[in-house]
DNA sequence: TTAACAATTAACAAATTGTTAATCAAGGGG
DNA sequence: CCCCTTGATTAACAATTTGTTAATTGTTAA
């Protein structure tokens, strides 16, 4: 396969392609009846085992890591992270989105390893219902502030803050916000989700957010039978339900006016 | 270096990491005397050479391809790219930007070869001081729409294909727009570059445009001993110059109205 | 002197925003 | 069963921005 012009060279090759996935996920917290609960953002992280499948030592045992593995020759890492992701937590069906490579020499004592990084958006729900793998302990959502402070593997730190880098940037510019929800929410749903990972005073009035988020072009009101359809799921009030369509929004910093 | 854990698992693994880079600019052609020239993206492509350096057949010997190359085991791919752009072009000193992997199993007839994809902006004075390190023929500024009719090497397409896409969406969203000019420019410029590569209606309409400039955070107009510095370049009224300042701009969906 | 023309400015209606103050529609306590 | 409370919306209005079309200005070339 690998040809003689190019063997001659002697170059030195990677001693391995591994795929991460960074799984973000927002969990909400009853904050009493009639209330819209108290969110946070998650990641799923694991800890690596102290010894591999075949019982020897596991390089950066006990430490917390993303999913992930190693890319077979027969596929690609956005594969691998598909395969990982079922494999190690569970879970399928959600989009994935590669958003950066990992290359520094050294970043893995084994060798010369890339890191192909992904992440996901799961809602809870969708977590709820994943098959439980492994035993739990070895598998955990942590806030992103727990996670930024344990002991993480590898160069899974840096990873992880550029993650969330990617998660904020994709949430303000693109209809990201529908992973984290329901397929029908209402509009506090919404805010809340913005406002765990965003920090937009323009979202946290809530007058100006009620009024404009029916006008956006991604956001449509769900009725059912010719009659909006309403929810009570955190407040005495009915209150609409929405869902996204398939807009996708574009914006530029050329027209209209900007926040930095 | 490679524990005795890893290894025992006999994992195939690349046999190559390589590092490619799209060099795009914007050539400006004389529209006749005190007006806007026309402008056209294009990108820089290296014509693969029969022989390697060893005289031995190269693999897609004469088909078009993004400058790059193999990436050392003691470097990032950042880095083979900073380098390979110098030695193969000759120009330096640019703001390098990854964008993507490309690693389909049989995308290189040599084996299992990943690529890890960068643009790069360069705007064209930049380029004219380059070093001529191969002979001209080698390396061509294609436009666009040429090099994506002609025999690319490898997915070079697909690349290209992305890397456009990339620049189009940083060109709405980020100051990018001020690689492709000089430090100091005129309304017009800026303009046409936008328009060369973006396509949106409030950027033609020359009073909407004009009007607006001044006003955006990211833009000061450049003054000299006091007053206001002018440049007659492009037309005989005299125009003001303005440059890029290092105001970030950020936008979101969520707020402000949208095309799409 | 004047026609031409890119670069602004002006002017004004139409659309969007920020803000503060009403309304509305239950659930729960009394 | 009548209020009180609390989200969810609407209303009302002033302040900004935008889209458009119509002037103005400064300079070169005929």
């Amino acid at each position: 396969m690998v040809s003689r012009e190019y063997n001659s060279k002697k170059f030195i090759t990677p001693d391995g392609y591994a795929s991460d996935i960074a799984v973000f996920t927002i969990t909400s917290e009853s904050n009493g009846q009639y209330k819209p609960p108290i969110k946070f953002l998650k990641i799923m992280l694991i800890k690596r085992s102290n010894q591999d499948h075949e019982g020897n030592p596991n390089i950066e045992a006990g430490k917390w890591a993303l999913p992930g593995g190693f890319v077979r020759s027969n596929e690609t890492a956005f594969q691998t992270a598909e395969r990982k992701l079922y494999e190690e937590t569970g879970v399928g069906g959600l989009r994935i989105k590669h958003f950066g490579v990992y290359d520094s020499p050294g970043r893995d004592d084994r060798g010369w390893i890339l890191s192909n990084a992904h992440y996901v958006i799961a809602n809870e729900e969708f977590l709820k219902n994943r098959k439980t793998t492994k035993d739990a302990s070895d598998i955990q959502l942590l806030t992103i502030e727990d996670a930024l402070e344990i002991n993480l593997a590898f160069d899974h730190r840096k990873i992880i803050d550029d993650a969330i880098w990617f998660i904020k940037k994709d949430m303000a510019l693109t209809t990201l916000a529908k992973h984290f929800l329901p397929k029908e929410f209402v509009l506090s749903e919404l805010q809340g989700v913005l406002l765990t990972v965003l920090d937009d005073p323009s979202i946290k009035t809530d007058a100006a957010f009620f009024r404009k988020a029916p006008t956006l072009p991604f956001l449509e009101a769900v009725s059912e039978n010719g009659k909006l359809k309403k929810s009570n799921r955190y407040s005495k009030t009915p209150a609409q339900l929405y869902r996204f369509n398939d807009f996708q929004p574009i914006t530029s910093v050329y027209s209209k006016k900007l926040k930095g």
